[in-house]
DNA sequence: CGAGTTTGACCAGCGC
DNA sequence: GCGCTGGTCAAACTCG
């Protein structure tokens, strides 16, 4: 989740450019000189007029300061948040096999050294674990169909944006066409592992299936906040999101965009994140998250206080 | 030379 | 216990 300080800038823009409105207040000046009537009390009351408009100008300002420092330390605490529970992730799983089985030896050690009374606690313990992380995981299942070139039979990529790194490759029983195992290698601490097969009954569309959540913004998101304005690599990708009993399901479906190279596909087609109903889901996404966290709701609740009290204190004066 | 890919081997889970 | 299958590892290899 990244908020740049232009999403900050474009939400809390109220609209209030004291240039027009000065340029309107000038004409409405000149109708009063045309007229002949009341100069002075006009110019007093667009002098009071303009002096009000750069105080609301100049809290907007200190509005949007705020947020976006609120932003920051919201990213920040996330950030910190994520490498915590990375941390304990570490801790808890066994992230390969040799752990596994340096665990299951543990367990043997322990069969061997202890009562079989502690031997069977920690054996519960950790089947109760182990179910607890299948069911996160297979919450966080989402599944992509993408099509690619007909003629094209041997490449396995699916272009998502993020950085991959193929681990595997293995013929199933149900599918002759063999599945390739990726993991993802933008970040080292990114759990999310990535299934890519060829459909059976379409040889030129390719199943990806995902497991787990990306621990990091998307790439391109990143390169957008570093500087280069550059737009959501999902821009141009129909994606649907909904929210069932198993949990958050992402279903992009990248066989309705044409099989174009990035170049073509940004100079003829509108950027999805254009459109009201992506800005309206990205907004979605954003507001649901930030109203989940207690930190951000907290400071949110605490900032706004303090500006009522301060705008009080203000209005006595 | 480092990063990514390939591929054979190994392991765990499951059904019989 | 055995065989089958899916998933993962890691050495060898390739490529820029």
């Amino acid at each position: 989740m990244d908020y740049s300080s232009s999403w900050v800038d474009t939400s809390l823009d109220l609209n209030l450019n004291p240039k027009r409105i000065k340029n309107e207040v000038s004409i409405q000046e000149n109708d009063f000189m045309e007229l002949g009537i009341r100069n002075i009390s006009a110019k007093e009351e667009s002098g009071a007029l303009m002096e009000e408009l750069n105080r609301v100008s100049a809290e907007n300002k200190k509005l949007t300061e705020m947020l976006t420092v609120m932003c920051e330390n919201y990213n920040a605490l996330r950030s910190q948040l994520m490498g915590y529970m990375n941390k304990n992730s570490e801790k808890e799983l066994s992230p390969s096999r040799k752990r596994k089985s340096e665990t299951s030896n543990n367990v043997i050690n322990n069969l061997n050294n202890n009562t079989i009374g502690n031997s069977e606690s920690s054996s519960t313990d950790e089947e109760s674990c182990k179910k607890q992380r299948e069911e996160v995981i297979k919450a966080k299942i989402s599944r992509i169909y993408s099509k690619t070139d007909a003629s094209d039979h041997t490449t396995l990529v699916v272009k998502d944006g993020y950085q991959w790194r193929k681990y595997g490759q293995k013929v199933t029983r149900d599918n002759p066409s063999p599945r390739a195992y990726f993991k993802c290698s933008f970040a080292p601490t990114c759990p999310v592992k990535k299934k890519v097969q060829r459909s059976i009954e379409d040889q030129s569309v390719l199943v990806a299936t995902y497991e787990g959540e990306h621990n990091h913004p998307h790439p391109s998101q990143m390169e957008a906040t570093s500087g280069a304005s550059r737009s959501l690599n999902l821009g141009s990708v129909p994606c649907s999101a909904s929210h069932g009993s198993s949990g958050p399901t992402i279903t992009l479906d990248l066989t309705k965009s044409k099989t174009t190279t990035n170049n073509d596909a940004r100079s003829s087609k509108p950027r999805m994140d254009n459109s009201p109903e992506v800005k309206q889901f990205l907004v979605e996404q954003m507001a649901s998250s930030l109203t989940k966290d207690p930190n951000f709701t907290a400071a949110l609740a605490a900032a706004i206080s303090g500006k009522m009290l301060q705008q009080n204190h203000k209005e006595k004066w």
